[in-house]
RNA sequence: CGGGGCAUAGCGCAGCCUGGUAGCGCGUCUGCUUUGGGAGCAGAAGGUCGCAGGUUCGAAUCCUGCUGUCCCGACCA
């Protein structure tokens, strides 16, 4: 590509929009521009990122056998109510009617879609396993869309499904879709990990999520150190400590705590650490009656844990300050479970602790030395905190650290929720009819150009990994206005090393030398050959990978650059 | 959905408090010089100050409403 003819359109300064390095480098190279809130365009130089990682991604899934199609974006709402989504979905779905009235969503998703077309055309248990994928633009619209292309509400998504007569064939697949998508990371060459998930709404059995890891990630990663257990926070178990509950060392007593209606308030007043404090959260419960959850002060609740507890219900509802006060006879900050009638669930760190401080249920004041079935019935203890790094990891050996990550791939074991309700069904050998079980697999194609940056850039710009580079190598003039030598040169190399298959970039724009190096590492070109007078009369040129301090030189030979530049 | 910013030239910002002919830097255009890390000099173009209403002789500036956008929060009592 001559970059005359490439409408390049860099900037100095940073957009004052921008928080997250990867959407303030995307700007400034000009890779994306704003249109609305969580949606963008992508200029040339950017759809020549987006491009590269479709196609790693559509090769991997060819590899495997999945099978590429489309559908539409748009969708009719009745597909939707069969599935019973149309109202669980809420407002993320954006909806929209025609002419004739008739609803629809932009598709936030297509497991309804596909579902629907594998129905129209899948008989018989011959016409199975089947995975069908496809990459294009979903729309979510999401609660608080930012960081750009990190959390859009527009972007670009591959997602598969795959149809299966029983589950090990299902497990089959899921295996085969996880060993692509770390085929996939491996080429573009990030670093990444992949943990134990929770389903979600979409949900099914198993799910596991890939993540690039970053600071500025969204998610928490409970990564154990032995690397034997890895999960999302908000999936991640903690342990039930083993050994005796110490026997009370007082009696219960009532302590003045006035004004003191937080946990490190609370603490401080006691002069005891807030791990010898025990908080309690109370929330809805399905009979209507709120519940009693309790956790260690220092601890905080897992919603997700919490709403998947029987008798609470789904989504998680805070109990408001009326309902607390009916129950406990005092307000948020002060309550306990001492002389309440309501159903207590207590995390599994309070299974073994005694002398707790604890809300009195009665304004400005607590108590101590409350010990488990001596001033409360022994509760119900359950799994209901995050956890923490340094915490034992589930699987007895390590433990856990916390790390941030950027999901860009998620791989679900559905089974047959969709296909039951979209009523799929399909003969198997001896003439029954079976409902499939089903995957699916998303991955973010446009989301994981964002994380690429946060994970590849230095103060100059972006550092691109090769794979996902918008050129491969650009060649950079000097004085070319002054020196038909070095136009000369650079329109061979330039015409060569493009026949020799390299993604050259030739930075025809006849500007100063500054310039065309800024641009060069902002927009991340992971190779630079520089042209001048005093490098051809050696018959050197002058070579400087993307992330070396130093330039080198190289011999004036396409194969030799050829070999530098794509390894080989 | 709750709270808080912000909205003035293509981009980044000042001006607003204390009303009186709209400014700076970068970028853009022209000319000359310059050419190994975002050049110098000279000249030029470019803005219904987010929208609507109000106060005033007069509003970018004060008041009201709206819209857009960004950030924080929307579970720990």
């Amino acid at each position: 590509m001559r970059l005359s003819a490439f409408a390049l359109a860099t900037t100095k300064e940073t957009p004052a929009d921008a928080e997250i390095v990867s959407h303030q480098l995307m700007l400034r190279a000009g890779m994306i521009r704003r249109l609305a809130a969580g949606l963008y365009s992508w200029s040339p130089l950017g759809m020549r990122v987006l491009r590269k990682v479709e196609n790693i991604v559509r090769a991997e899934m060819d590899a495997i056998g999945a099978l590429e199609m489309l559908m539409p974006a748009i969708q009719p709402a009745e597909l939707w109510r069969e599935s019973g989504r149309w109202d669980a979905m809420g407002p993320l779905m954006l909806r929209m009617t025609d002419r004739a009235e008739r609803e629809y969503c932009f598709g936030p998703t297509h497991e309804e879609v596909i579902t629907d077309y594998v129905k129209r055309d899948v008989r018989s248990y011959k016409q199975l396993p089947v995975t069908y994928y496809q990459i294009q633009t979903k729309f979510r619209d999401e609660i608080r869309p930012r960081f750009g292309l990190m959390r859009a509400r527009e972007f670009i998504m591959k997602d598969a499904y795959s149809f299966h007569m029983d589950a090990a064939d299902l497990d089959r697949e899921y295996r085969n879709m996880r060993g692509a998508y770390h085929a996939i990371l491996d080429r573009m060459g990030l670093d990444y990990r992949v943990v134990a998930a929770d389903s979600g709404d979409i949900g099914g059995a198993k799910s596991e999520e890939f993540h690039v890891l970053a600071l500025s990630g969204e998610d928490e990663l409970a990564v154990s150190t032995d690397g034997a257990y890895a999960a999302n926070i908000e999936a991640a178990k903690t342990v039930r400590p083993e050994g005796e509950r110490a026997a009370p060392t007082g009696e219960l007593k009532k302590i003045e705590t006035p004004g003191v209606t937080t946990i490190a308030g609370l603490a401080e007043h006691m002069g005891v650490p807030e791990s010898a404090t025990a908080k309690s959260i109370v929330v809805m419960g399905e009979s209507g009656d709120p519940v009693l959850l309790m956790l260690r002060g220092d601890h905080s609740l897992n919603e997700i844990k919490a709403q998947d507890l029987e008798g609470v219900v789904s989504p998680l509802t805070m109990a408001d300050e009326a309902t607390i006060r009916t129950h406990f006879g005092a307000g948020p900050g002060s309550i306990g479970p001492v002389n309440t009638n309501v159903t207590v669930i207590a995390d599994y760190a309070l299974a073994n602790a005694s002398d707790m401080v604890v809300g009195a249920n009665y304004d400005g004041a607590h108590f101590t030395h409350f010990n488990w079935g001596r001033d409360h019935p022994e509760p119900q203890f359950a799994d209901l905190r995050n956890v923490n790094a340094g915490d034992a990891s589930p699987t007895g050996t390590g433990t856990l650290e916390i790390l941030r990550g950027i999901e860009v791939g998620h791989v679900f074991q559905l089974g047959d929720k969709y296909s039951r309700a979209l009523d799929l069904s399909v003969l198997d050998e001896s003439g029954n009819a079976v409902v499939p079980e089903m995957g699916c697999y998303g991955f973010g194609v446009s989301r994981i150009v964002a994380a690429a940056i946060e994970q590849c850039h230095d103060d100059a710009g972006i550092c691109w990994p090769q794979a996902i580079a918008p050129f491969d190598l650009v060649i950079i003039p000097i004085k070319a206005d002054k020196s038909a030598a070095v136009r000369e040169a650079c329109e061979t190399l330039y015409t060569e090393l493009k026949a020799a298959g390299v993604d050259v970039a030739y930075d025809d724009r006849g500007l100063r030398p500054g310039p065309m190096f800024a641009d060069a590492e902002l927009i991340g070109v992971p190779h630079r050959i520089v042209v001048s007078d005093r490098g051809l009369e050696s018959g050197k040129l002058e070579y400087k990978g993307r992330r070396d301090e130093q330039s080198s030189e190289i011999d004036h030979d396409v194969a030799a650059i050829k070999a530098v530049v794509l390894g080989g």
